[in-house]
DNA sequence: AACTTAGTTGACGTTAACGTCAACTTTGTT
DNA sequence: AACAAAGTTGACGTTAACGTCAACTAAGTT
């Protein structure tokens, strides 16, 4: 194992880096969304697609199926010689663009309601302190 | 049918106006989050249950799974007499807030990525029509 | 050379969130 | 009374996103 390796990882130091297991990032690649080296046949991530990783473990927090997923990869990758590529392309960013601003705001909408929810939790407390303030 | 209904919804027009199957709305009773009163053995909606589904369906939105949104929605119904559970109210509150913030930092992250994906797009095109302007 | 240690490819299992019948009952209509 | 429309409860099917094995292989170790 002494082999240099530089930027390179095997699947589970990348699994570990990124808190995921081996079986999920096979599974994303089965799915079109890593294409990771091989080094005879063992798969080596670099740079790219540790990134690649990130961008889908983010999607995923904010709900995304792994096919819109991998859409939203596929927006890095055109090419920006052919302009009805570049013409698709903008029409999908915009959309994408409009769905996180919506999205955006339902976030704020449920924050306002927190935000209530805990004003009236502490409005109680300070009701049960003054009641017993009073013996 | 001329009953008078007033404020109250069948089980399929309900789903009409929240734009999903009678089906799923029977599941979501299955899991808890609704509980709609009974004429006889058909459901009745009211107020309530509407605004219950309106927030079901913002809660899908944003990611969450049906367990998750019970969760939320028993926020809304914590007695404000029982000191303990307002505690244990104002913690999960707060773990939600927290949790809602950093979706939306995420989702703020991906906004400015997608801004300069279309920045690039649109020089992309600039720098073609420049081209053209050539001959 | 014999072994342990990753890593690889199937292949089947699992959970969440409904979809899709089938078989009835209940209502309102003709 | 007879009937079509709408609602109800099972129960089985389906898709997405992995989990979990089993059986092999390649790569260093002792």
């Amino acid at each position: 194992m002494t082999t240099f390796l530089g930027d390179m990882l095997t699947i589970t130091e990348l699994a570990r880096e990124a808190g995921v297991t081996a079986r999920a990032i096979r599974f994303y690649e089965s799915k079109g969304l890593l294409t990771p080296r091989r080094a005879g046949t063992t798969r080596i991530y670099t740079h790219r697609e540790r990134g690649r990783l990130q961008l889908i473990l983010r999607g995923k927090r904010l709900g995304f199926s792994l096919t819109d997923i991998g859409e939203y990869l596929d927006l890095y990758d055109a090419d920006p010689t052919q302009h009805d590529q570049i013409v698709l392309l903008l029409d999908k960013v915009n959309n994408r663009i409009g769905e996180l601003e919506s999205q955006k705001a339902d976030i704020d909408d449920t924050l306002k309601e927190l935000s209530g929810v805990r004003a009236q939790a502490l409005a109680a407390m300070d009701d049960e302190s003054a009641q017993a303030a009073q013996f």
